[in-house]
DNA sequence: TTGTATGCGTTATCAT
DNA sequence: ATGATAACGCATACAA
């Protein structure tokens, strides 16, 4: 693999031009300390060549490569596809780039994608970890390379965050379920290794002592992510005819899958069983029945999260190293 | 903005090392002419140095960046985001970086980003044209930089395309609509100058003509893509008590608005209108009715183009410059 | 086996 | 107003 074709060079422009380099530097950067007439030529000059700034070089030059690093688990899941959105629209708005790494929430491949980042020299790091462990974050912030976790919290003051307010979601959800009589409320729950799934199982607890409910571990469920993951776990606990009559899912795939597997069994949603989703993906409310579910607004929470690692690059003073976004309860008809 | 930590070179570990740069850069390199001692000392001082290598600096000296640019309409599509994915993983799979950005399809910003990418000195480009212009695709083919187009067909030999066989897309979905005895089938078309959309147009008449259907051009409509578009242009074509049995849809986002309008309006699908979408996203089968749809390899399609870019990158021979993948046709509920 | 010097493209410092 | 030169981090040709 070799170089497939010169570019042009300030050099190459200089000669043409008939002056030196940084004559040719001067114009090309709008410098006060150069002739309006021979930074015309140059100008002119550079244009017809079609001299196009190298921006490696500019990253070695200043040990600034206006490129940040996004670190998701999977951007093609409709919940990261629109808060990798956001991210690029700040980014750009900023003239900052994007790269975009998945870890597929595999652990070896997120602290790979870490270790490419900070080798890449990006400014910056918006991350939304695995969990699964988390000694690559040790590895992010001893590295001085400005970050942000995104959708995760951590118990640690000094890690700068972004994420929604999980604990008033779930407890909107699941009082919503309750104040509509449902009392046997399964939650059908993400690994609890995550942060966002412990959060969710708080605001479940919260919202049934509020009614007097007895917490039952029996009705919590730890599933992987994804729609043909939930459908089988639903299949499953109505085959063990558990008696339940609300399911409160992760997130809305997970929740497709559970309206799909209820459905399939016989079961009618809502009039037999409540479903509630969170997140509100864009297809919520196009599918049958249209899905009650917790909103995020996911390309804020992408943008802000951009905005909160810029004012970090640039070394502001922060007021907030926590932003927590307010969610709300869209009531739709699986509810 | 300056530079907010100082990164370990291969002259701090040099020096800590009590060797010559050179040395370092040795042992880092699996280069044969070193002492295994002075190796071994080497990778250990760095180790414990944090050395991480300089992509940077290595994209300068090399004039080879290991990076890709994608350029996409908007990565949060669930259609975009599908085919991002697909290039991502094989551009993991074969050392290369991602640096996305999206047009909004605007070719103002399709043109900023050809020159963000040929400043960054990427060595690719994947990059799915908005069509609106063209002029952006020639900055392109005279840069020098090796580039795919994806999911757009121009009547150029040696532009290098990924794309779907839209035609034979069509034709299946109309087709069926023909079969099942449709008469008045819409075309829910995307703008015109989009050579997908003309060849699906293509492939709409030719099922048409098969079935001795003569073609009535005010059955085709353009619509900007969008489920709020298409769901207006339907309750539109609706209230004009216009005669129509069938809606073929542009893509299953525009099948999702039309179904939205047609149940708005009191018309069942499929008992009096049929609707057929496009592309099979993840939820087409999840709304109410289940779409009937063409189903399109997303994720293999931006596996292709990667594998494609990488070819010409490496300055392979190709095979073919034009790959075109296969399309099914889907049948489900709402048809 | 190891070290020295050069260049990749650019801007800044310091002359002139 | 303009030009020569160093520096950013690295790998390599060449020298020792």
């Amino acid at each position: 693999m070799k170089k497939s074709k010169k570019f042009v060079t300030i050099r190459d422009v200089a000669k043409a031009a008939g002056v030196s380099i940084n004559t040719v530097s001067r114009a090309l950067n709008n410098r006060p300390d150069i002739n309006p007439q021979t930074k015309a030529k140059v100008l002119k000059v550079a244009k017809e060549l079609g001299y196009i700034k190298d921006a490696t070089a500019l990253s070695l030059r200043y040990g600034l490569s206006r490129v940040v690093g996004v670190i998701l688990e999977d951007s093609s899941n409709p919940f990261f596809s629109e808060v990798l959105k956001g991210i690029e629209v700040k980014a750009k708005e900023n003239g900052f780039n994007v790269i975009l790494m998945n870890t597929e929430k595999d652990y070896g491949l997120e602290e790979e994608a870490i270790r490419t980042m900070l080798s890449r020299r990006v400014d910056g790091i918006i991350i939304s970890p695995t969990q699964e462990k988390t000694e690559d974050m040790k590895l992010l912030l001893e590295s001085g390379t400005p970050f942000v976790v995104l959708g995760v919290h951590f118990n640690e003051e000094n890690i700068p965050e972004v994420y929604s307010n999980d604990f008033q979601g779930a407890y909107a959800a699941v009082r919503h379920l309750l104040e509509n009589g449902r009392r046997r409320i399964i939650y059908l729950s993400a690994y609890l290794y995550k942060s966002v799934a412990q959060m969710r199982l708080a605001g479940y607890k919260k919202a049934l002592e509020d009614f007097g409910i007895p917490f039952d571990e029996k009705l919590v469920y730890e599933v992987e992510e994804g729609i043909e993951q939930s459908y089988q776990k639903v299949l499953e606990i109505v085959n063990s005819s558990k008696d339940f009559d609300a399911v409160f899912c992760f997130n809305d795939i997970s929740a497709i899958g559970t309206v799909w597997a209820l459905k399939e069994s016989g079961r009618k949603v809502p009039d037999q069983i409540s479903v509630v989703g969170y997140d509100d993906i864009l297809f919520a409310r196009f599918i049958e029945p249209p899905l009650t579910t917790v909103r995020i607004d996911k390309q804020q929470e992408g943008e802000l999260a951009f905005e909160l690692l810029l004012k970090i690059i640039k070394g502001e003073k922060l007021e907030k190293k926590k932003i927590v976004l307010d969610v709300n309860l869209i009531v739709r008809q699986s509810s």
